[in-house]
DNA sequence: ATTTCAGTATTTGTTTGACAAATAAACCTA
DNA sequence: TAGGTTTATTTGTCAAACAAATACTGAAAT
């Protein structure tokens, strides 16, 4: 007689509740903005306690699936999910695998490289003149001497969004937006050192200017000297971090 | 006189506790594997209860930050991130994104043709011998005629794949990885309906040869070639699904 | 007739207290 | 010493209740 091992679930009931609505909702049995059932129904249906239902709601709350309000009209909604949502959660864990060390900086300007390369080669053909007008804007910022850094860096990062819209491309934009700001620590802590922001400038101007004109390879020429630039400056910023830390310790 | 009005907390207490646990993670005030207080302790010091507490605990766990074992030795942990579960994050998301119609079939051929167009530079150069074979095991699966749709599709994907990888580029990888996961689904549903491999193959083919010569623009003509392709059969599918539907209603 | 206000029902948020289950270490026993 | 047993610790789960938010209801006042 052979016997029929059974499956042998050892993990926690809030996780495999937490599993189940989470496939409903993808699979569409759960439409957006739909009601859920009240947590008690949720916990008879389940078979298990309020407190439980809660834990394994909480589960889906963080991940931005579902949202809950109390009163008479309030319970457990599924979310849209919203491209800005979804990408907060992106870019938190990238920022923090970046943080641990899991890309190095040639990478990460690579990578940049090759986005943002893409990107300027698509938004020569399809900018608008408001997208002008926006980097026009962020260019005017980045002129005033008395700028913190911050602020300088904080201009610089929205410069490059404006350059991911421009691409009229959701998903491109959604990707290079979320690696923009995963790796803005990285880019802060390295511009905070660029002092000579003349040449960082001028890099904008330039693209900006080719975009005026359509042209894609020159505002790819800027672009990739700007890269470049900080591309040295990813180094010496690593470097002299080592150096810190070894002294340090 | 200035009333000074207080900042109002209305989020619930669990959210609140874990953003702030969250934070010290992130920030580095709590490291890797280092083990947080105990589920009482944690209760006690942010003058909650204990379920609160498990909830804002939940939380966490859904994004992989931290795990628990029971027992003397257990507790709570910080989790390492793991790319391959940040990545299992991402694609989840990403998935229901796309699922949902944020990105219109045209973008999303648009830009995997701009990622996979930077991995073919990138492997043109870097790639091993070992990519090469990993390729052509692939090629040789697709070129079983009996080979049924799903597992052409599955061997398609692992294609790909092999060609993230030979960019040795981590974080470019993460991205494309991310991306194709995410988009199988619609690249199921496009390659289902289109019997005629061979010209797939070819390309494939192509593209191996022109990685084995480390000639990069061939690897990307074929590339964009099979792209082309694809995208036409996207607006096929699309447009078909578009009547399905609408005979459906 | 309309507005306003208090009451009420419903639902999530939170607490308390307890028990179950897993697990490693300490402790016996042979 | 080897091997099993107890025990302490910690997370997992449950039960029952109260608190707080919120929309609806209905009565009172204008």
């Amino acid at each position: 007689m052979s016997i029929k091992f059974e499956p042998l679930i050892t993990e926690s009931l809030a996780k495999q509740i937490a599993e189940n609505i989470r496939e409903a909702i993808v699979k569409g049995s759960l439409k957006v903005d739909e009601r859920l059932p009240t947590e008690e129904e949720l916990a008879a249906r389940f078979e298990v306690s309020r407190p439980t239902i809660r834990e394994a709601l909480k589960r889906l709350a963080a991940q931005h699936l579902i949202r809950s309000r109390r009163g008479p009209t309030g319970g457990t909604f599924v979310n849209r999910p919203s491209q800005d949502e979804v990408r907060l959660n992106l870019t938190n864990a990238m920022t923090l695998l970046v943080g641990m060390g899991e890309f190095n900086l040639a990478d990460i300007a690579e990578t940049r490289q090759g986005l943002e390369t893409l990107c300027c080669r698509l938004a020569a053909e399809r900018r608008t003149d408001a997208h002008l007008v926006a980097l026009a804007v962020e260019l005017d910022i980045q002129r005033d001497p008395e700028l913190s850094d911050v602020d300088f860096c904080a201009s610089d990062v929205r410069f490059h969004r404006v350059l991911a819209d421009a691409t009229d491309n959701a998903l491109l934009k959604f990707i290079v937006l979320t690696v923009i700001d995963a790796l803005q620590p990285v880019a802060n802590m390295v511009v905070y050192q660029f002092r000579k922001r003349q040449r960082l400038v001028s890099q904008h101007e330039s693209i900006l200017a080719a975009l005026q004109a359509r042209d894609a390879d020159s505002a790819i020429a800027a672009l990739n000297e700007q890269i470049a630039d900080l591309g040295e400056k990813y180094a010496q910023a690593c470097t002299s971090r080592v150096r810190h830390n070894q002294s340090g310790l």
